[in-house]
DNA sequence: GTACAACTTCAAGTCAACTTTAAGTCAAGG
DNA sequence: CCTTGACTTAAAGTTGACTTGAAGTTGTAC
């Protein structure tokens, strides 16, 4: 497969994928010519890769994961810690959901005064000023 | 209150606060000098700020929202539509996070023969190539 | 009255994850 | 033979949300 099969296949763009070599986080299987060719396993590596980055990795964090070789290598433990801190999001993200939710519909005649609202907001404060934890990444297209 | 009152109070860095005035976020109630000086419900307003940056809006979105003035200007429709995006990005959140979960404790050889595991890469694979909604900010610090 | 920490402005720097651009190489089709 | 389009590299640009640095001013404690 040549770069641009790789591309249509994965829907990861041909630049990203150039990015990702040189950042280590794949490996082309040799050239023909100047252009690169991959395996067929590259499509799993940029699904494991996919994963990492939707669980809110970084891209460092998942080639060492990954290791420059084989197999995933991953450490249990870090899954664990992700996937509390990944726990943690989901309940603040709950939460501003039903306050978003309640800021839609409130009748009060300023979100101020509807304690609902009030509790939300003391929420927000604490999550900003303690929360370092959460680290999801944004994906901008 | 002067600036650095207002950054120990809320634990936003005066340098933070300068830039958010300079976007038209925040705006002081007059100088002492050359120093800014704000009122005391420059805290509440940086809690409507905190929450709209973990509710994923920009700024851009929250100034124009809370409007150059006082009271909150909220678009209830956008509101809700905020609300829905957060309720996708809970839902493949909480499928990561039970994705993690297991690939921390499966006892497969190697997870790529995992059912649950490979599931999971599916899953992450399609949220990548169509996920187009999320726009979670990061906080780093 | 002077030292100094805390403020001021403005411009430039940082970070992650890409994307874009410029300039070039190359196999295949007409 | 020559054009075309997909590839190549290296370097620079983009975005959002800040942070940092340099150079200057000021309120307060001694």
């Amino acid at each position: 497969m040549d770069i641009g099969e790789v591309a249509k296949r994965s829907g990861v763009p041909a630049s990203t994928l150039r990015f990702y070599e040189e950042k280590g986080l794949i490996r082309s299987v040799g050239r023909q010519g100047l252009r690169r060719v991959f395996g067929g396993d590259i499509l799993e590596r940029l699904a494991l890769i996919a994963l990492g980055r939707v669980a809110g990795f970084s891209l460092d964090e998942i080639a060492h994961m990954l290791g420059s070789d084989g197999k995933p290598n991953i450490d249990r433990a870090l899954l664990e810690k992700k996937a509390d801190e990944l726990d943690k999001t989901i309940q603040t993200l709950m939460a501003m959901r039903e306050g978003l939710r309640h800021a839609a519909v409130c009748s009060a005649p300023n979100h101020m005064e509807c304690p609902t609202f009030r509790r939300l907001l003391g929420l927000a404060a604490a999550g900003a000023i303690k929360g370092e934890g959460s680290g999801k990444r944004p994906r901008r297209r």
